[in-house]
DNA sequence: CTCGATCAGTTCCAAATGGAACTGCATCTT
DNA sequence: AAGATGCAGTTCCATTTGGAACTGATCGAG
């Protein structure tokens, strides 16, 4: 029988992991101050955790997309991939249904699905491309530019308080670094794969 | 009749968006050489994209889950939510499914699967903590920590793969950023549910 | 003590999901 | 110019998902 940790004690035992990390590439820091309302177990897979960045990451996507897209559809009855694709859309009018695919972390069929809602609801217009008659580009109706007006503000704000603690020289290094890390996509991407069962 | 847009047009139009930007918080660089291979609309979701930190941070976590837990399921048929659970119970024995559920992105009932179905396969151990009868710490058996050897070194490899554009300094800074801005969760997280319509 | 509040964990079930196969149009090859 | 190949988008359907209600145990207020 090995002992049993209580949630007190963990929360008190934070340094002395039972479990040491395996191949440290940073010097980690843990701050200064760790935050009183902080779950021990967040800080455990912040600080003692060999894949610090996908956790980051992660937890990030996590906690700006539940409320985001709760509120969307509490307020506006819109599902996650139909805001995607609206949101795609008003960046960019007449992409296609695979133009939001490519940059987009839902599958085609999904998103096939979520264009034609969005249709239904008279917010998106497809077209026939006369130059090509297999892609279908995508257009905001009045009714979906004008809803898009009130969503996005909402993202935004979000965005703006979650990067609020940063200052503006750390938001363009953040912004960089990212961006880095994405350009370098084309490198890692492939490295996966490699043992092919088949 | 607007002018319709075909993707060889996309690939070279991406600078002269229809679409300005709003509320610009930042000076957005555009990089220098953007790689060959980027897919137009993900150049045009990183730089003509009010909400650059959600995209990239999105983006990042979507490119890094779907090989890894793809591959995990080839080569040791091991879900997503059932590796999440193994993973952090290999990061600190002891904890509970509720643990697991605080510091993820999945709801309890799905871990709660997970949890038995690792039971099941004999990779996981559930114990009754003694001083609370309410808890079950969860353990890993020999075979589960010889299976979390095998796995956590590809999640870490990947990680390396991904962040190796980075110097040293710039993974620190990275790392020390994205800790800041999940450290100030407290202050966002509450902001967005305000208009409740009960 | 006892009763309501709370908490960990499970079950239920309607709905969403996504892999794979399919349709139909366009382009390439010879 | 006909067949082969490729691509955008859809459909099918078994599986997964996750909100909500529930169970059973502990805690805490009076």
């Amino acid at each position: 029988m090995e002992p049993l940790v209580t949630p007190m004690q963990l929360k008190n035992d934070r340094l002395k992991s039972n479990r040491q990390p395996r191949a440290p590439r940073l010097n980690r820091r843990v701050p200064v101050a760790v935050p009183d309302g902080l779950h021990p177990m967040v800080a455990t897979k912040l600080w003692d955790n060999p894949c610090w960045l996908s956790f980051r990451v992660n937890f990030l996507a996590h906690h700006f997309n539940s409320p985001v897209y709760e509120q969307i559809w509490r307020d506006y009855r819109l599902t996650a991939p139909e805001h995607v694709v609206l949101y795609a859309v008003a960046l960019r009018e007449g992409i296609t249904a695979d133009d939001v695919a490519a940059s987009s972390a839902r599958p085609k069929n999904t998103l096939s699905r979520a264009v034609n809602a969005l249709i239904n609801k008279k917010l998106l217009l497809r077209r026939v491309d006369p130059a090509d008659g297999r892609r279908r580009p995508l257009f905001l109706t009045r009714a979906g530019r004008t809803l898009m007006d009130k969503t996005v503000p909402l993202l935004v704000a979000l965005e703006q308080d979650m990067a609020d603690v940063l200052t503006d020289a750390e938001m363009t290094q953040l912004d960089h670094l990212l961006t880095k890390v994405i350009l370098n996509q084309g490198k890692w991407a492939k490295h996966i794969k490699v043992e092919n069962e088949s």
